[in-house]
DNA sequence: TCCTTAGTGAGAATGATTCTCAGATGCACG
DNA sequence: CGTGCATCTGAGAATCATTCTCACTAAGGA
């Protein structure tokens, strides 16, 4: 489905996977990944590519995770029963994701590992060298839906 | 080692597991991740316990680290392998952990996230509930033998 | 178009973690 | 100092996410 033209704003299956090959596959799988529109797992993508292309791995979904973490468009941001979430990636600056645990739905937030906090950690003798930062919430929706609930 | 009278200041078995139920499996367990020092793996753990007390089974390890992540006195800090790297976990104020990728030793760092991250979180819809935030770098010993083997 | 090489699908393999179950043992209470 | 029973334990099977293998296909530069 929509097989119209996309701008070319829009993130293509290319921009997802960086510089390697782009097969049918994988254009159906970064399809797949934008319906999704939040965090997911491997099993879901699978589901998700399954429905409108059949006949694609398990394996080939997992290489493809791998290929958009390493291109940088997708990114780990939790986990749920196991299995590893992730959600797109927003462009390319540092950032971090929100994660609503309701209903998965993720946005980038600003970096909060500052200055001083880096040059605490220097006078306690460490050299950071990568840091994961993830914040878990309720979407406003969710909230009210929460809310609504008690 | 180090069996010298330690003062009550010192955290003990009991202290790690919280509430529940002080078996001689669960000290020697505690004692083994007292004795490991920095962050480890289950079955670091189980290696551990089983150089001093052999029989105790890896199922009973990894109880013993459930139970002792729910009293609060571990956390994870990340994973290596596709293990889960536990690390203890210092006193009972908010904090989080800065790893030496080298060695795996852990120091506790304060909370970097401040009101106006979460009020920025706020402003886009969501209630932040929970957080986590890891920093991984290098210890001055590690850092040093990095800048030797140059 | 051809060739090289990365990507693919199926299913087996791996490996961390959890579950099951019968038996052992802390520990609260008397 | 018993006793009762809920909790803990060990062994190994089971689960299940993820990775690997291998023969095959197809992208895309030359």
């Amino acid at each position: 489905m929509s097989e119209h033209h996309h701008p070319v704003s829009a993130p293509c299956a290319g921009d997802l996977f960086g510089g390697s090959r782009l097969s049918a596959a994988r254009r159906a799988i970064a399809e797949a990944v934008r319906s999704l529109g939040g965090a997911f797992t491997a099993e879901e993508l699978h589901a998700a590519v399954s429905a409108t292309h059949a006949g694609i791995g398990v394996a080939t979904v997992y290489r493809a995770v791998a290929a958009m973490s390493a291109a940088g468009a997708l990114a780990p941001v939790g986990s749920r029963d196991g299995s590893t979430l992730y959600a797109l990636c927003a462009g390319g600056d540092h950032h971090h994701h929100l994660v609503c645990t309701g209903c998965g739905t993720v946005v980038g937030i600003e970096c909060p590992v500052d200055g001083s906090l880096l040059s605490s950690a220097k006078s306690a003798g460490y050299t950071v060298t990568a840091h994961e930062v993830t914040l878990y919430g309720l979407c406003a929706a969710c909230a009210a839906c929460a809310a609504e609930r008690d």
